[in-house]
RNA sequence: GUCCCCAUCGUCUAGUUGGUCCAGGACGUCGGCCUCUCACGCCGAUAACAGGGGUUCGAGUCCCCUUGGGGACGCCA
């Protein structure tokens, strides 16, 4: 049988860092055993599952690109099939109708923490023959009473839990509707899933979900339980360290392949490999190689990752995705040079794509003031005649490209004997407001004669004022 | 508290049938070179097998215990 793996977020909240990289690893998964991959949401939860939050989910994966084959299906359409199931079961005694109230029990469980055993439903409906007045009655599955749940997971190897540990848990609420571990078991047996990628956090539901699927008389897909990726204090990532919403990292600058890069290595690796293509990452992906312990999210090594690609993809892409947090920011990027030739001289010095928009603005718009720290250094007294210098020979410059502008400040240098540094800090400190910026001819030739001689301008009349 | 899972540098990890590991790579950090600024690049340094018992000629690698961490214990998913 093909491999089918699925992504089967709830529908609560933003897709997070973790799920994305479940996301990854069942989409890798198909993708290398040329399967296929399905996106279903989990919204059984009607209280909390809300319209954006499945809007934000969708539009995380497609940035990413993780695409899917099937989907997305959504649980709350098949409630009828659920229905049924649990109808099924009920007639075969596999589960059973329980008028048990919640404060019963809450009084239960309160209990059995004082006895510091571990709470669980006692199973006080199971042979009850009447129903109850005036109560709502749930639907528990009938767990096995004895012997242990023994599977073989892909990541952790043999895993074993007794059946004693396990309560008669609530398939279907009084309201009818059905509950998480009953759904996703009839789902991932409809949808015919061979392989269940999932977090950590669900290895304890595994047990209860065999064991009703032994009772609906299905096969038991693969399971493989990924790691927690917890924040750097070692909890649970959370809100509170930083961006964990994936499409946060877009607005960020990140770039979806440095994210996917990121996401692969953390918890998995193929020897020494660091960096890796979407190919490279779907040809060698294991589920074997993916270690058994929490990682810690490191926002440093993402950010050595970013920059990695924005010093080595192909610049007309990256001008793309420059162009995205221009408009995002309102700014006309008409009046200045493309944004490609931005991107071949900044790259090297950007993390994030954000910080090229910052840094290539004042290309495209004349800066408010000069960097303080910037002035005090640079504008000084004796900086005005080599401004003066420039302007003048500036104006007389023939063709207007890297070559001859750095002619032109080097020349200025000797004749006027003094360092590169003189000469190109105050000219850069004029042209760009800061003390940082580019090469200086390259910074000039994309700038042009015409904002380069009235910045020039400018900074003559501001040192003049200063120093009055 | 009970059950489940986990444990190599600060972080991500290599280490896949125990020996060639006085433990390798990457991020970070710290030095240095390059240099018109900031970067890039290059060179170098830093730092770990949680502890204790076994098994074995030999253990990071196998077993047990302790400790530590995470998760689960909902009419949430």
């Amino acid at each position: 049988m093909s491999v089918k793996t699925r992504f089967a977020p709830s529908p609560t909240g933003y897709l997070h860092v973790g799920g994305a990289r479940t996301a990854l690893y069942s989409w890798l998964y198909a993708k290398k055993t040329n399967g296929r991959f399905v996106l279903r949401i989990e919204d059984t939860d009607r209280e909390r599952s809300t319209q954006e939050s499945i809007d934000v989910i969708m539009q995380g994966m497609s940035w990413l690109g993780l695409d899917f084959d099937e989907g997305p299906f959504y649980q709350t359409q098949r409630f009828e099939r659920y229905g049924e199931l649990i109808q099924s079961l009920l007639d075969q005694d596999k589960a059973y109708y329980c008028y048990c109230s919640r404060d019963e029990l809450d009084a239960l469980r309160k209990q059995q923490m004082e006895q510091k055993i571990k709470p669980r439903y006692d199973g006080r409906c199971r042979h009850r023959q009447q129903p109850r007045e005036g109560i709502d009655p749930v639907v528990r599955f009938r767990n096995p009473e004895h012997g242990e749940v023994v599977f073989e997971d892909l990541i952790r190897g043999t895993i074993a839990v007794s059946n004693q540990e396990l309560d008669d848990l609530i398939i279907a609420r009084s309201d009818g509707t059905p509950t998480y571990n009953f759904t996703v078991v009839v789902d991932d047996m409809d949808m015919n899933i061979t392989h269940v990628i999932r977090g950590d956090d669900h290895i304890n539901n595994t047990p209860r979900q065999i064991n009703i699927l032994r009772a609906l008389g299905a096969e038991l897909p693969n399971y493989a339980h990924v790691p927690m990726i917890l924040g750097s204090d070692g909890a649970r990532l959370s809100k509170r360290h930083g961006a964990v919403s994936v499409l946060q990292y877009r607005e960020q600058g990140y770039l979806p392949k440095a994210l996917l890069n990121y996401l692969v290595r953390l918890g998995w690796s193929h020897g020494d490999q660091e960096v890796f293509s979407i190919e490279e990452m779907t040809e060698l992906f294991e589920l074997s190689n993916v270690n058994r312990a929490a990682s810690t999210f490191n926002s440093e090594k993402l950010l050595w990752l970013n920059h990695h690609y924005i010093k080595h993809d192909d610049p007309e892409q990256l001008a793309n995705q420059l162009f995205w947090h221009f408009q995002k920011n309102e700014v006309d990027i008409e009046s200045g040079p493309p944004l490609v030739d931005v991107v071949k001289v900044l790259r090297e010095r950007s993390k994030t794509l954000v910080e090229m928009m910052e840094m290539s603005l004042f290309f495209y718009a004349d800066f408010e003031s000069y960097d303080e720290k910037a002035v005090k250094k640079q504008f000084k007294p004796e900086a005005l005649e080599v401004l003066q210098a420039l302007l003048e020979q500036f104006s007389a410059v023939e063709a207007w490209e890297g070559e001859s502008l750095h002619h032109v400040v080097t020349g200025l240098a000797e004749s006027m004997q003094k360092k590169m540094g003189e000469i190109a800090q105050p000219l850069r400190v004029a042209i760009a407001g800061r003390a940082v910026s580019p090469p200086i001819d390259a910074t000039l030739e994309l700038l042009g004669r015409q904002k380069t001689l009235q910045r020039l301008e400018r900074a003559i009349k501001f040192i003049e004022q200063k120093n009055l």
